[in-house]
DNA sequence: TTACTAGTTTATAATGATTCTAAAAAGGTG
DNA sequence: CACCTTTTTAGAATCATTATAAACTAGTAA
C-alpha cells in the first residue's frame, strides 16, 4: 500500500483507519482546505467503515505533528486544516468563509526587519482578507 | 468625559461599564494583546464595580465592529484582540505563547499579485511564528 | 418630573468544538 | 500463539462563546 511505509517510517502503525484517512486526505489531484467536521463528512462518503470522530481528531492531531498537515492561523470557532504542506501563503473571503491558496510566487519577498533576541523564525504566514 | 463622545459618535450608550472598559483598555501608555479572560482580570483588578463577562463580550465585539479593537487571526482556543488598530503585524513566540508588535516598517512591502474576481482586498496580516 | 422607548446589562442556560477517559481492539514481535 | 504497546472508540467532561429573557438605564419628549 502507497501509505504503509510513509506512517512506517513516521512511528505511526499503519492501521485501517490511518489508511482510510490518508486516502481521503492525499489521494486527490489538488490539496485542500478543511475543518474537522467536513474532514467527517468527507470520510461519511468515501469510506465504507465507521471511523469514530475521536480518532479523526487523533489522526489530524498526529499528521499535523509530523507534518503532513497543516494548521491555518485563523480566526474561527473551528480549527481549519490544509493539505497543502508546501510553504504558502492564503486569501480569507469574509463573505463565502472560505480559503484560497495564494503561492509563495503570489505575493512577493517578505523580509521581517525585526529580530528577537534568541529567537528564530519558524515561519511567515500571510492572511489577506476578502471582501466584495 | 474622555470617551463619551467617542461612543455616541459611534452611536453607542456611554453606559457606566462601558466607559470603565474604554478606561482598561486604551487609557495606557501602550497598546495590548489579550484574550476575554485575560481582560476580565484586568477589569476585576482595576475597576471597583463588577461587570458582568457577558458585557465584557458585548463591549469587546460592539468595539471591533466599530473598528476600535482588532482581532488577531492566530490559532489558540481563546480568541485574541488588540488595542493596537494600525495596520501592522505580528510576531507568535510558540514557547511563550506571546505575541508580539511588528510594525510594517519592519516588513518589508507587501505585494499580493494575485487577484480574486469580484474581490477586494481589505487587510493583509502576516504572522511570524518563533521558536528557540 | 414623568412617561415612553430602545438600548444595555446581567445571571444563567445552552451550544458546540475539542479533549479526556478507560476499556476493548489491533498491530508488531518473537 | 503470547505478550506488550499503540490505537480506537463511545461517551463524558471541559470550557470558550453565544443565546435568553428579565431587570435596568440612557435619552428624549411631553
Ligand atoms: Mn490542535
Ligand atoms: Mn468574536
Ligand atoms: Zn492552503
Ligand atoms: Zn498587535
Amino acid at each position: 500500500m502507497k501509505y504503509i511505509e510513509k506512517l512506517r517510517n513516521s512511528g505511526l502503525r499503519p492501521t485501517k483507519q490511518r489508511l482510510q484517512i490518508c486516502e481521503v486526505l492525499f489521494n486527490s489531484e489538488k490539496t485542500f482546505h478543511f475543518t474537522i467536521n467536513e474532514l467527517d463528512q468527507k470520510i461519511k462518503k468515501q469510506v465504507s467503515d465507521k471511523i469514530s470522530l475521536a480518532t479523526i481528531y487523533n489522526t489530524v492531531h498526529a499528521f499535523e505533528k509530523k507534518g503532513y498537515l497543516k494548521q491555518i492561523p485563523i480566526n474561527s470557532n473551528q480549527t481549519y486544516f490544509d493539505t497543502n504542506i508546501s510553504d504558502h501563503h492564503h486569501f480569507y473571503d469574509l463573505k463565502e468563509e472560505k480559503l484560497i491558496d495564494l503561492e509563495n510566487a503570489d505575493v512577493g519577498p517578505i523580509n521581517i526587519l525585526k529580530k528577537i533576541n534568541g529567537k528564530k523564525i519558524k515561519s511567515v504566514e500571510v492572511l489577506v482578507k476578502l471582501e466584495d
